[in-house]
RNA sequence: GACCUCUUCGUCCAGCGGUUAGGACACGGCACUUUCACUGCUGUAACACGGGUUCGAUUCCCGUAGAGGUCGCCA
């Protein structure tokens, strides 16, 4: 029997949940799931100046949000416990007498420093390989500050070591530092953990992308409505394949197959498009019950406007965006063309239909044909239309195009005939009048 | 500047000592749809450069260039 798999991730609650930093806390999650094991939470929070309640609470949430849970740490506890370095000082403390007690420290003008036995270490990574740093030459690492507080090197080792890590997954930004961490672990006679440094994102254009980039923030995924499942799906494919050509998979899929061999070394760019290319996958097989769920709450929320609609027809257009929707945000625009009589008039579409020779005179008898339906239904309404263009002499599909305009405002959106339909033939007419007028103001 | 890492279509990800170098996003075309999309089919597009090793290198080695990371009494 090997030991038990131990791994932990470790943010440090002093901004948001970047989504790099989601990755690397999902990739030890599935870690964890593959190989059967614990998952720890530690929270990192030593430079007291900078940590606040809300960045740990968005952090907390964000990985909820996304599925990652955790087996020990905050709000569920665990034998290694307590899981904030803020309150484990008598502990370090603990330690720092040993690295005294043993030599390995020195004090330099309050503050105390660790002895380096200034040899080339050899990190053996599993995504990176063997990797060996000489840093003989640089300055030995402080360990705690003149005011007593710790350094994160040493609390980040000693916690390790506390809490049985046996598995340091984190980003590529820590591989330097990790000669520095296996020197610690050397002095304090503890055993060296697995390490797998992951690659970084980037921008699309190659820059770092931070707290304000797009798609940076996982609270921005949140915000948009995302659906947890194409987020996770689209992070797993960054930096890690099934060396297959699928690209959506479940994470069950991905669990399975998680492996350090499946992992790129290189760093990737961060496609937004694609993500919401993902999400749109998602979202299109959400089944009617859960999609109605979740765009209710969504259009509850944002177009409070709509509350005085009637739940059918809410309902009714909600169905109708569905498959038009790569997110839920963009529920917004496709509700107000339906409901809104006044949606703005888009300029590119008036123009066209301005331009269409004898326009003003079809959409006339177009008008007086949708007038005329007695029974306004979707069978009628194609009839009236097919009708009219017919006496005007031209192709159905020619009609289509201004009557949207006329309709939505828009040249785009969601299917015309039921939305003629939803809409009413009152609207409609009433609709049809003022958009003309717009479009031809003589 | 020093040290470490990386380099396949615009982007993400496969691949391999001999392939028409594959898939996805994006982009274009066609079909479907009397509309908008979806979908299907299809097209454009890549092995950073220079040396080796080899019968043969995108693949292995070395160098160069470019990119990223790290060089704190931040984490």
């Amino acid at each position: 029997m090997s030991d038990p798999v131990r791994v932990r991730f470790a943010p440090s609650p002093t901004g948001y949940l970047h989504v790099g930093g989601a990755r690397t806390a999902l990739f030890n999650w599935l870690y964890v799931k593959r190989h059967g094991g614990t998952l720890v939470l530690r929270i990192e929070d030593t430079d007291a100046a900078r940590n606040t309640p809300e960045a740990l609470a968005a952090i907390l949430d964000g990985l909820r949000w996304l599925g990652i849970s955790w087996d020990e740490g905050p709000e569920v506890g665990g034998n290694y416990g307590p899981y904030f370095q803020s309150q484990r000082n008598d502990i370090y403390d603990r330690y720092l007498q040993k690295l005294q007690d043993t030599g390995h420290v020195y004090e330099d003008g309050g503050s105390i420093r660790f002895r380096s036995p200034k040899v080339p270490v050899t990190v053996h990574d599993q995504v990176c390989g063997d990797i060996t740093i000489d840093r003989s030459h640089e300055p030995d690492m402080t360990l705690r500050r003149p005011d007593g507080s710790y350094i994160f090197h040493f609390v980040n080792v000693v916690d390790d070591i506390e809490m049985a890590i046996t598995h340091v997954i984190r980003g590529e930004d820590h591989l330097m530092n990790t000669p520095k961490h296996i020197e610690l672990f050397q002095a304090l006679g503890a055993p060296i953990p697995v390490y797998a440094h992951i690659p970084l994102f980037q921008n699309a254009d190659g820059t770092k992308m931070s707290k304000r980039d797009q798609g940076a923030s996982v609270v921005s995924y949140q915000d948009n409505a995302f659906l947890p499942a194409a987020v996770v799906n689209y992070l797993c494919l960054l930096g890690w394949s099934p060396k297959d050509d699928r690209e959506k998979l479940t994470v069950e899929e991905v669990v399975a197959l998680f492996d350090w061999d499946h992992i790129n070394r290189s760093p990737s760019k961060f496609d937004y498009n694609k993500c919401l290319w993902l999400n749109s996958q998602y979202l299109a097989e959400l089944d009617e019950a859960e999609f109605l769920r979740l765009a209710t709450n969504w259009s509850n929320e944002h177009v409070p406007a709509l509350a005085a609609q009637a739940n059918e027809a809410l309902t009714a257009a909600l169905l109708l965006c569905k498959p038009k929707l790569k997110q839920l945000p963009e529920l917004a625009e496709h509700l107000t063309m339906i409901f809104d009589d006044e949606a703005p008039l888009e300029e590119t579409g008036r123009t066209k239909v301005a331009a269409q020779p004898n326009g003003q005179g079809n959409l006339a008898i177009l008008t007086s044909h949708l007038k005329a339906v007695t029974d306004w239904t979707a069978d009628h309404i194609q009839a009236a239309i097919q009708a009219a263009a017919g006496e005007a002499k031209v192709k159905p599909g020619a009609m289509m195009f201004p009557l949207r305009l006329l309709l939505t405002g828009a040249g785009h959106g969601v299917d015309l005939l039921p939305a003629l339909v939803l809409v009413g033939q009152d609207a409609v007419l009433r609709r049809i009048d003022q958009r003309l007028r717009l479009i031809f103001p003589d």
